[in-house]
Formats: C-alpha cells, structure tokens, sequence
DNA sequence: ACCTGAACACCGTTCAAGT
DNA sequence: ACCTGAACACCGTTCAAGT
C-alpha cells in the first residue's frame, strides 16, 4: 500500500482572482477554477458517491471540455482532497459558546462534526485514507484545547484526541454505509431470524435492527467521555 | 449511495469437492475452486491494496484463463466479500479461556480483531462497507454475549457493542492508513512545525508523531470500557 | 495562460463458443 | 460442468496542438 500523498498541489503556485471584467460575470459559463472544480465535484460526489466521480462527467457538468480539469488539478486525487477538505470546514455557532460547560462543547463539536460528514456520506471513508487537510486540523486542534482545558492531563492527550477521532470515524463510516432499503431491512431480519440458533445474543438484542442511530451515538460518547474525564 | 448487496452468491449452488483423481492433484495446476480464488485473493491485495485487486491478474495468478473466474464467481464484489470474511475469522485460542475476568476476554477479543485486520490492511476499510458475513456476525454474537454476561443491562447492550465496534472500526482503518515512509514523516514534522502558530496543542502533543500505535488502542479501550462498565 | 480532442493503456463484464 | 478469447463499454491520463 502506497504511503499517501497530499496530492492537493497544482500546477499553478496561487490563484489570480483578478477576473477579466470585474463586477460581471460572462453569460451562459463561468470560467474554469478551482472554486468551480470543487463545488461541482462535491455535488458529483453527494449524487453518485465515491466510485460515482468521474473526471469526464465533472468536466461535463461544468460545460467544460473533457480535459481541462487537468490544467487546475493535476490529479484525481487532488480533486478527492479539495473536496474533502472543503466539506470539513467548522463553522462554530458563536451564540452557543458554552462558557465552563467543556462536556457540552466537545459534545457539540462531535455531533456537528458528524452530522457534516452524514450530509456528504463519501467523506468519512476518504478521511482516514488522506493526508490531514487544514480544516480537520483545526478540528483537531480545538478538540486537544477544549480536552487540555478540561484539566486532560497532557500524559493522556493523544490518546483522548485519537480515541474520539476513532469513534466519530467508525460511528460515521459505519452509518454512512449502512443506508439500507425497506426491502434490505425486511430481509436481514428474517435471515438473522433464520440464525437466531447461531447469534442469539445479537438477535435478541436485535442489534442490525435498531434504527436510533443518533441516540446510539450520542449515548456510546457520553460512555467514552465518562471513561476519558470521569465527572466528579 | 447504493444498497449494499452480499454478492457473494454464486451460480453454483453447493462446491462438489469429489476430485476425479482422490488423493493425487494434477500436475502443474490444481482446478479451479472457491478456495484457491479467495485464498488467491487475499495474497494480492495483502500485496497491492484494495485498487490492486484486478480480476485479470487474479486469473493469472490461478494460472487460469482470464475469464474462467466468472463461471465461480459471478462478480468483483463476490470476490471481495469472500477474501474480507476469510480473514476474520476468529480462532479462540483455547488456553487463554479466562474463567471470569470478562474485561480480559474482551481486551483480548478486539485485539486479536484488530490485530488480524492490521495483517490484512485493506480489511478494515472494507468491512464497513460490505454486508456483515458470518465471521464478523460471530465475533459480535461473542462480544455481546461477554458483555451481557459481564453485566451490561440489556438496554445497554446494543450501544455497548457498536462503541466497541466504532471504536475498534476507527483505530484500525486509521492506522492502517497511516503507513508514512520516513521521508513522509519528516516531511509532516516539518509542516507542523511550519504551522504550529495555527495548531500549537496539536504540535505540542506531537499527535501525529506518536507512533505507539499498540499503546493508544490499548490506552483508549481502557477508558471506553471504564464508561460502558466501571470496575467495582 | 488556458483549453481542447485524439490517442494510449488500461479496466470489468458479456457472450458465443469450445471441451 | 467448466473454461476460453474476442469484443464492448468504459476509465484516467498524456500530449501535441490550438487560442
């Protein structure tokens, strides 16, 4: 397995946005940019999925010519980063500044940064596969404060910020996965149904069917979170 | 974003194992089977990675013609989901049967899962994708089945087994991504370095220059499992 | 500086045909 | 029952060429 590329670089050093006639837009097609390449496959992404990114269809749905993403992009993995990192951006609501309540914002920031990844279901499995944008590390970084703030002693801080990363990551991948049709979910029941003389434990508990999966979120963090900084 | 299928059906309905010659192979190249395509299939993407598994090479591997594999298995996804559940397997090993320390079971369980998942790297990501095959179910049935008997009350049950799962989910796919030769890892040192004004708590915890990799997973157990059931 | 079509080297899968 | 090669419909990317 190749060791990752950020891949994110282009051919040109930094973007000119002195545009030809400012303050008017050409009718019918804006120019090729980056801020156009990566909106249009961010939509691409959200309809079709991860495997549904076609660098010939994202030309397409810009009115471009087959090949001109690769004068802004270099790559298609370029194209997955930019989108990635884009869909990562933290928007922290400043009216809900909780003051001393550091359970509620990291809390907060957990289920907001969830929820950002449910909107764009591709995401979460690409994370983990990329190079660490801007965005997630600024995610990072308010976690590791908010945690260090917490009175985490700096001993325990890695391991806190990673075992929170893992679980929003497997709780958000598995989720994102596991979108299941009405048909899909009548027949796993019967065959789990069908099984219960193997899985008992799991069949009784009737695990592949309970559907909160918000609240099952939600209460798994406040295990770990007990376990990371007991409340007193 | 589809529906996950199983795809592992195949148009035969049961393996006839009756060799026409018993107990003497062929010279040269064993017939194809189920067996020697999975088996086949997990060498190369150990090898090459989950884009490295392409059904050509896979054909010549087996010394078969290219196209013979679709007579067995009707599809690349049946491929995958067969080489995934081949691998998870879990092999209790009989001596360590601890009598009733069931949080040394569970430690033992989801590190012998991780660590069979790290041999085979592109497993973790898979598996989340995928329909859940009867490995992976039974491995669940354990989990559930130790942590009832450990007394989890059953409304806790289900949120018990995904935090584990997301947790376990999480570190491995993490982790087996993040394999940076030491030229990357200098390389990300250096832009850490470069940026520490943006990520000073990041940078000075070196969170992505820790590489106990071993010890966080374990480190990080311990505290999900002190939230789902704190020691007496 | 920015865009383009033709062309190359691949893929997964179908199908008619072999034994 | 089991295997095969030719062929189809795609892909990402290169490149020489346009403006």
């Amino acid at each position: 397995m190749a060791a990752k590329r950020s891949g994110a670089e282009s051919k040109q050093s930094r973007r000119t946005v002195a545009s030809p006639r400012p303050g008017q837009e050409p009718r019918g097609e804006a120019p090729l940019s980056l801020e156009r390449i990566v909106a249009s496959a961010v939509e691409l992404l959200d309809a079709e999925g991860l495997d549904g990114l076609k660098m010939r269809q994202l030309a397409d749905r810009l009115g471009a010519g087959a090949m001109s993403l690769y004068w802004h992009v270099g790559n298609k993995e370029a194209v997955f980063d930019l989108a990635l990192d884009a869909v990562l951006e933290y928007r922290r609501s400043p009216e809900i500044v909780a003051p001393q309540d550091w359970r509620g914002e990291i809390i907060h920031m957990l289920e907001d940064w969830r929820a950002g990844m449910l909107r764009h279901p591709w995401s979460a499995s690409l994370l983990p596969r990329r190079a660490l944008g801007p965005n997630i590390l600024s995610r990072l970084e308010l976690l590791g404060k908010t945690l260090s703030k917490a009175g985490v002693a700096d001993a325990d801080l890695n391991v806190a910020i990673w075992s929170l990363w893992n679980y929003v990551i497997g709780a958000t991948i598995t989720r994102a996965n596991f979108e299941l049709s009405d048909d899909d979910r009548a027949a796993a029941q019967q065959r789990l149904t069908d099984l219960s003389q193997h899985y008992p434990t799991i069949e009784r508990s009737r695990l592949l069917l309970d559907n909160d999966w918000d609240g099952a979120f939600r209460k798994g963090l406040d295990f770990l979170l007990d376990g990371l900084a007991p409340r007193e």
